[in-house]
DNA sequence: AAAAGAATCTTGTATAGACAAGCAGGCTGA
DNA sequence: TCAGCCTGCTTGTCTATACAAGATTCTTTT
């Protein structure tokens, strides 16, 4: 048996997936689906809301409610290494990166733990907004320790990272990730333009240098509308 | 300027995450959240409804509203090819695996395309529960073309597709992976036992042959608070 | 004709109340 | 003693209403 809201949500869902209604046109407003379904309005605006969570939706105040378009998203293949500029590029649209922070700053206990240092050593805090054709996809938060990369600027921030590395002469030579899906605090929530209580991509990474010290510590928030995450595994021949 | 449900949300989340509320310990009740803030009980409510399907309280109906405890994940690493069983006795404790439904169909068109045949043929649906210490944290769906595995039985399904695979003198020789964030039917959630609205880890595997035929299309359900997915990448030389 | 304002749609937040249903503890009667 | 009931707590669902604030359109005024 399943409750007034589901009903209305199951109804809404249907529509969106066979087509009735179409990505970035408006589904009814939450007092048409009062009205017609007989229920009050908060009753159809939960349904609404829990679409909205669920990624098939999105609402703008004063306007109304609409379907959200899924299909034009990038792919991200998870070992491919590779800048997001190039791989931008690659699809014959535009990327910019937005320098939000580049500050230097003394670590939380958290931070300092994770880039194995103390929290009276210094570490650059820098947020970073990456733009497709003027569109925020990524948010990028980067804590790095100043001593491996006393004079960092933000111009090689506004670059790349990996570049300005290279040049100081150090390599990267392993990489921890680890793959999250969150609901995002406010703050990533604005910077992206997300929706409220929309699931988001997040990986947390750390990159270590040949003499094991650590060069970063990333947070990346990835908008789940715009990318794909895929994985291709061949069978080199000790497994499956 | 927070509204009061973001200010409670606050209230509560800093108890969590400072340790004044402990795991599996309750929270103060929606009623007394709703005087103490001085406001109605759906805005407190809501409030802890938040901080549900962000994955740090869980709701027991008569009960209360509880601390959710995610310290104890096991580790799962995306390049490693192991199979539950023996992932799960490496860590001690004890794998079990319940098949739910091993069916042979005719499958949807949207089924039939991404295993690269036609609604006419027959292939098996199987739904498997992989419990550890008898708590259910897998879902996992399955599609096979039956032309592959004409004789397979429930008996194969228990133990390892895999193994089944293996001993017809077949070999996987490519896995695509995706992987997506998802708030699960509510199929998923009673299968998994997960709260409502609760972010889950889908993947969505295509194991492909030595002769280019799909083996399988598998929907994998993770529970989050079992799990943590990592991928460690060493510099091979090549990029960066 | 252009600018200002009003009316009306939309979503966002919040209230106060009602009833259902699950859970636990205590009380009562056999 | 113990089984069963009752009461009071909890969360789950739903209603009807109110006001705020953004967006649009139509009307009025200048």
């Amino acid at each position: 048996m399943l409750t007034k809201h589901e009903e209305i949500e199951k109804f809404i869902l249907k529509g969106v997936t066979k087509g009735n209604y179409k990505p970035d046109e408006k589904v009814p407003s939450e007092n048409q689906l009062a009205e017609s379904f007989s229920v009050s309005r908060m009753t159809a605006r939960k349904a609404l809301d829990t679409l909205v969570t669920k990624g098939y939706l999105y609402k703008i105040k004063g306007k109304g409610t609409y379907v959200k378009d899924r299909e034009n998203r990038d792919i991200i293949y998870l070992d491919e290494m590779i800048g997001f500029t190039k791989r931008v590029r690659r699809t014959g649209k535009t990327p910019r990166t937005d320098v939000k922070a580049f500050e230097l700053i003394k670590p939380s206990e958290d931070i300092a733990a994770r880039l194995g240092i103390t929290t009276k050593d210094d570490v650059y805090y820098i947020e970073r907004i990456r733009n497709i054709d003027n569109e925020p996809v990524i948010l990028e938060v980067t804590y790095m320790p100043a001593y491996i990369s006393p004079d960092l600027t933000i111009d090689h921030v506004q670059k790349s990272k990996y570049d300005y590395l290279r040049a100081k002469g150090h390599r990267i030579e392993e990489m921890v990730k680890e793959y999250i899906p969150v609901i995002p605090e406010s703050k990533v929530r604005e910077d992206l333009s997300l929706d409220k209580n929309m699931t988001v991509f997040k990986i947390e990474l750390i990159s270590i240098l040949e003499d094991r010290s650590i060069f970063e510590y990333t947070k990346l928030y990835y908008n789940q509308n715009k990318y794909r995450f895929l994985q291709i595994t061949k069978n080199t021949g000790k497994s499956f």
